[in-house]
DNA sequence: GGCTGCCTGACCAATTTTGTCAACATTTTT
DNA sequence: AAAAATGTTGACAAAATTGGTCAGGCAGCC
């Protein structure tokens, strides 16, 4: 199980468009050049998000994309939701109760259990957060790297 | 994001299996049958797991499975570990330390940790708690059918 | 030794993922 | 109003993964 790089595309584009102030326009060549995506691809998967109203876009000269949201509102589990097929339900052995409509499957309700679980977990990290951790990252390695270059 | 086809005929197989005792012999046409997977399917997803002494095979005749240890002793985890392909973890977009290994990439810990959750909730979910369940619920079931039959 | 059944690796079709592209629709600038 | 810069959309396509099948081999049992 494995997510798509189109989720981790959009996941680190949100992430990069957090550093600048919500609303202002992120030029697509710059998340592009430094995310690494190919504008085209880019485009595709921004679609769904923007439908979402998580990101907005602007045509014309100077153009581009700006997050509609602030960070802090939204959370790696928004964009998985759009990215990513649902979690599958297996089909429960016994189907098709007459009286009922109750799942007999006991691995059904695992599945939804779990599934729950990962939400809750991926509803915890909110780009506010994010951006605040790689800030912090960053500088902790710079700290390092010096402490190295004295040695 | 889904679970493989053959990851729900794996669950689906041992599920089956749990019904006899532990080392009894169980014929693939049978769990064929009540799973709904092809016979040569079913061989190719129970290789991975009598490699990692889950399951037994017996050639010859009146050869089949059979359960290696006890359903309680088995977990989804166990299954989805042998199945699928693990959590995608997202490459860092700051990548290389020189002096360190730590990863700086916040995006990084969080897959970590939603993993971990998940791995925590289907571990909680072991075959014989699971085949109990099942039981119970087709006991409710058949109570129910038998009160709207009176209707 | 032959029958019954599992094992293995090669093979293949369908589906999904990962893009690309061209024509079009807006917006800004001149 | 025209031109230039940009996003939008839908069709297309290559590559990877999934979901199987199959033939020949191997191991037990009679």
């Amino acid at each position: 199980m494995i997510i798509t790089r189109a989720t981790e595309y959009a996941i680190r584009a949100v992430l990069y468009m957090s550093r600048f102030p919500t609303g202002d326009i992120v030029l697509k060549k710059d998340i592009c050049r430094t995310q690494d995506v190919t504008p085209a691809f880019l485009t595709k998967i921004f679609q769904p998000m923007i439908k979402e109203g998580i990101i907005g876009s602007q045509r014309g000269v100077g153009g581009g994309f700006y997050l509609k949201k602030e960070p802090k509102h939204i959370t790696l589990y928004d964009i998985f939701e759009i990215q990513e097929d649902p979690l599958y339900l297996n089909k429960c052995l016994i189907e098709e109760g007459n009286c009922a409509r109750d799942t007999y499957c006991p691995v059904h309700s695992a599945w939804e259990n779990v599934r729950e679980k990962m939400i809750d977990q991926l509803r915890l990290y909110d780009f506010a957060r994010l951006a605040a951790e790689e800030k912090e990252n960053i500088q902790k390695r710079i700290q390092t790297r010096n402490n190295c270059a004295q040695d």
